[in-house]
DNA sequence: CGTCCAGGTCTAC
DNA sequence: GGTAGACCTGGACGC
């Protein structure tokens, strides 16, 4: 892989508690049981397929519980924990996608928590993304971990807890978050997870083997303020991307590229079908290309 | 000022 | 299965 395809791969890497600081560069506020810390990844070849990133940490081991799972952590976040060689192994084949492999693309990066991708996610449906930036901004500023009494300084606050999120009313939640009618799912959601009736975490690890395409579908669907949008954006970020995202940003901007006044879901459908348990990635890709190569049709 | 809409979802037919 | 209408918000646009 190659770092900027990563700290890039999504513009929710440049949203609350995530920053882009420069190019090159990715920082992340997690949040840790001696309070929020912030993670810095960088890299000198951001370009550079297989040049080293570099992981900095303000922090102990000992607050992510030892080595080994500070590592599986991070790279759980960099989206560097999927096998992506049947996907790469079709993408040769294909010329729009055949320079995956070769620029060191295809992974995406992920919140820290399945809660976090999913909360996200329900903040980019039906608004501006300058809107979504608004509403997960305050909910991070108004709700993330924050330094205890008496702590060391620290870099932000992390994403908020579903306690955390669950502690406001649906009221509180459109009046001080600015969210909207999305507070009632919201909050609908965050109950569900401190209740212990929804285990989104397990949900979001379980695997094609444990739990298909398909019923995942179905399930992150069954999941308030989730709908075929967002649960294909979910799985795109959690390493589950059968799904297609079409919506108002994707829709016209695969017409653009492909150089077409119009086209229908089923044709975008149509087009990265082959990728089955990839599709969304697939069609992801060839929708981002130009974000790395600015010559080509955007 | 009003209307429309942006990285949709939900309910009710 | 499919499709109207409502839904928060704030920026863009027309009048």
């Amino acid at each position: 892989m190659a770092f900027r395809r990563i700290a890039e791969s999504h513009g929710l890497t440049g949203v609350a508690p995530w920053s882009r600081p420069a190019e090159g560069a990715l920082n992340v506020v997690i949040s840790t049981d001696s309070g929020p810390r912030e993670l810095r990844f960088s890299s000198d070849s951001p370009d550079l397929p297989g040049a080293p990133t570099r992981v900095s940490w303000a922090g102990e081991l000992t607050d992510l519980g030892g080595k080994p799972k500070a590592v599986a952590r991070v790279r759980r976040m960099l989206g560097l924990q999927r096998d992506l060689t049947s996907f790469l192994s079709l993408a040769e084949s294909d010329p729009d996608l055949a320079w995956v492999g070769p620029a060191g693309g295809g992974c995406i990066a992920r919140g820290d928590t399945a809660f976090e991708d999913v909360l996200r996610t329900i903040l980019t449906t039906n608004c501006s993304w300058s809107m979504t930036i608004r509403m997960t901004q305050l909910l991070v500023a108004t709700l993330g971990q924050d330094a205890r009494p008496g702590e060391q300084p620290h870099e932000g606050r992390a994403f908020p807890s579903p306690a955390s999120v669950s502690g406001l009313t649906e009221g509180e939640l459109k009046a001080k978050i600015r969210v909207g009618y999305r507070a009632g799912r919201i909050a609908q959601l965050a109950q569900l997870v401190v209740s212990g009736e929804l285990d989104l975490e397990g949900l979001a690890e379980s695997g094609p083997g444990e739990l298909t395409d398909r019923d995942l579908t179905r399930r992150l669907q069954d999941l308030p303020g989730v709908g075929p949008y967002a649960a294909a954006h979910i799985g795109l970020l959690i390493g589950r991307p059968s799904g297609v995202i079409l919506d108002s940003w994707t829709r016209p901007k695969y017409a653009r590229i492909t150089g077409r006044k119009h086209v229908t879901d089923a044709e975008i459908r149509k087009r990265v079908n082959r990728y089955g348990p990839d599709a969304g990635l697939a069609l992801w890709l060839i929708l981002t290309r130009n974000w790395f190569e600015p010559g080509l049709p955007s």
